[in-house]
DNA sequence: CGCGGAATTCAAGGCGAATTGAACTTTCTG
DNA sequence: CAGAAAGTTCAATTCGCCTTGAATTCCGCG
């Protein structure tokens, strides 16, 4: 019982709005999609929902999750420039909010995701094709054909990248 | 030591040749790109690097993984089409063989697993949308704003899809 | 039918990634 | 400069997915 507040203190994860509680289970899913950490997908659903810049302990308490999970995903989104910083005159909490241009998003972690791993993707074939071509190696017959087409389909992949982003801007 | 057999007998995973094995770890990594179990990836990789066709029990023993998993595994793959399945006439074992044609595997893959998820997508945002509009659930103002725009972007990815298909067709 | 080899199923265990929470660092304030 | 508030770090724990292997089902054949 204790004290009236106008807030009715959330004890359990989303114990606010319906509505609330579904935009963040949203991104959580599609957080899924792309092997994020469920804490990340919450974070950034409740700043999405609720559209306030919000401080790390509003989070920890609305979202009950521990700090430091808080302070990773936070970190994360960042990172990702999911999240802006904002701060308040005499105060130093840091504020945060969802970066609302989400194609924006989107194409940034495009860049920064997929081009890291073709690239990564890349130094592998090249290996790989070294390791194949190397008749020490006892490649099947047929094998380093195939190999120079899986190369082939990998630089078609590359060439949709910036396609994909100039469609996905408009 | 019991009996002397033509074949080696690996105990280990990929004890056969190095470019065998190079080939099994490459198709590891770009499978955990997409978040497939390792095991999937083992068995496509060595039926991509034998080009033979392989029975479950090979593959049992050539990787080192047990029935199970191999069962298992190829039911993902017969399922994205990666993998074909054949019989020999006085034999009813199922020999097993890479689907060479990358660009249908690729083609099936985007089908089956992007579209898929893009219209489990529709059926969250929908039920999304209906929260959020109801006037009972507390939706901050502006959230049913951003939520549609979430709606407009998840059309053109799916847009999106289409295009990637036929560019990488070629 | 019933036998036997081939494949599938699924409960139990293993393993790696995510989360927790307490210790620590930093920075402001009186 | 002491104290507290904000945030970060990281070792220990938890949790969920993947694998295992034994039991079960499936199927063709005598």
């Amino acid at each position: 019982m204790s004290r009236a507040r106008t807030a009715p203190r959330p004890v359990v994860a989303g114990a606010s709005a319906p509505a609330e509680r579904e935009v963040v289970e949203f991104f959580v899913h599609l957080g899924k999609y792309l092997s994020l950490p469920r804490s990340v997908g919450e974070i950034y659903g409740l700043l999405f929902a609720t559209g306030e810049k919000l401080t790390l302990d509003d989070l920890v308490a609305r979202l009950a999750m521990s700090k430091g999970s808080a302070s990773q995903g936070l970190r994360m989104l960042r990172g990702a420039g999911a999240v802006r910083v904002t701060h308040l005159p005499g105060d130093r909490k840091d504020y945060y909010e969802a970066e609302a241009d989400l194609p924006a998003l989107i194409r940034g972690f495009l860049r920064d995701q997929l081009v890291l791993k073709l690239e990564h993707a890349d130094r592998r074939l090249d290996r790989l094709r070294t390791v194949v071509d190397d008749p020490g190696n006892g490649a099947p017959a047929g094998l380093s054909g195939r190999v120079e087409r899986l190369q082939s389909w990998q630089n078609k992949a590359r060439r949709l990248i910036p396609l994909a982003s100039t469609f996905l801007k408009l």
